[in-house]
DNA sequence: CTTCAAACGGACTCGCGGTCCAGTTGATTT
DNA sequence: AAATCAACTGGACCGCGAGTCCGTTTGAAG
């Protein structure tokens, strides 16, 4: 078993998380953050930094996961909607309307994890894994299983941050109103009713 | 009017443009190849490439440019399918499929152009603009003219090139099977029939 | 043959992610 | 309380690649 992290780098570790978060949401464009500039406004090194976080993209992971937690909770073992006793189809709608609300409410960082040009496409980052597999999983069932996985994709690329974004500035749609047509896209592509 | 080009310009332009096309298709990981590369392979220095193209995004589109000239002066005025004497509906689905099936025969460079980190995103470039345009004209009167630009997204959205890539890895489906997969599901956002 | 705007090329700058390592510090042992 | 030392720290440093600069060359026009 690892043994427990020192006081100060467990400090470092705070103050970091803390600097980033705020850095990647004020930032008029997040894709303009440096690691310089984290490092600056944690009053850290920078190789501390990546001590930590290993690289830019762990860091971001990093932050992201602290902020989704929560969700996740109510998906794992939370009361309806989100949680496990919700029936199937019910639930998927759910979900995604939660991950769409979700991005949203965290589009600066969503933004800057999905476009990042890292070797690997966003389609294999954990985050996406876990939300393609849950969702592969409750549409096992519904429709024919070949096409569960694939279904689950067509459903989660109506949740990418790009094309939502992009909706709210060109159609001038409120977050609701884009919301409301998500749910409706979903329920044509699982068969209304 | 513009003086017409000099003759050793258009001559290192063609050069440039088959050297990058050649290159980004040969290269294992498209994204690892650098301009310097490119300058190289045409017998060119980095000036001229830049002076040429601007900037990396530019030669990109050029390259780009040339391969789906084919493809659009069909769509302009084509025989049917493609072309515009085709029924809404149905011009519509060829549309997306020649789409998809044109990313696939030039994925190399389709993923290096649609996951470049650029500031402006994949939904801005002058290609895909071009595309929804096309799809949201020929949707309005299909759907109420207030989703048919959402829906238009909803479909190109099946064929983003990270995508499809996933689909015939994970999947292991061969390119027919993705092809039909898609048209299946395109039907069933258009409404059967 | 002269002229010169256009084009050329490659050395150079710049910014950023990531590494390195000499010095520091917090837990543990005695 | 002191000694010990692995973990941690910070910031100088490195490598790389996009894009710029500018002294030199060249093709076309007269």
């Amino acid at each position: 078993m690892t043994v427990r992290e020192r006081a100060d780098a467990a400090r470092n570790r705070q103050a970091i998380l803390a600097a980033a978060s705020t850095l990647f949401d004020t930032a008029e464009d997040p894709l303009t953050v440096t690691m310089d500039d984290v490092a600056a406004a944690a009053g850290v090194g920078k190789g501390t930094l990546f001590r930590r976080f290993g690289d830019r993209t762990g860091l971001l992971r990093a932050v992201f996961d602290t902020r989704i937690a929560g969700l996740m909770a109510a998906i794992v073992d939370g009361p309806p909607p989100l949680g496990p006793v919700t029936p199937a189809r019910e639930r998927l709608l759910a979900l995604l309307d939660a991950t769409v609300e979700f991005k949203l409410d965290n589009r600066k960082i969503t933004r800057v994890l999905e476009q990042t040009s890292e070797r690997a496409s966003f389609l294999e980052s954990p985050n996406y894994l876990l939300a393609h597999a849950l969702f592969t999983d409750l549409l096992t069932g519904m429709v024919i299983p070949d096409r569960a996985a694939w279904t689950a994709h067509a459903l989660l690329s109506f949740a990418r941050i790009d094309l939502l974004e992009n909706l709210i500035i060109t159609q001038l749609w409120t977050e609701t109103r884009l919301r409301k047509e998500i749910q409706d896209m979903a329920g044509r592509i699982l068969g209304h009713k």
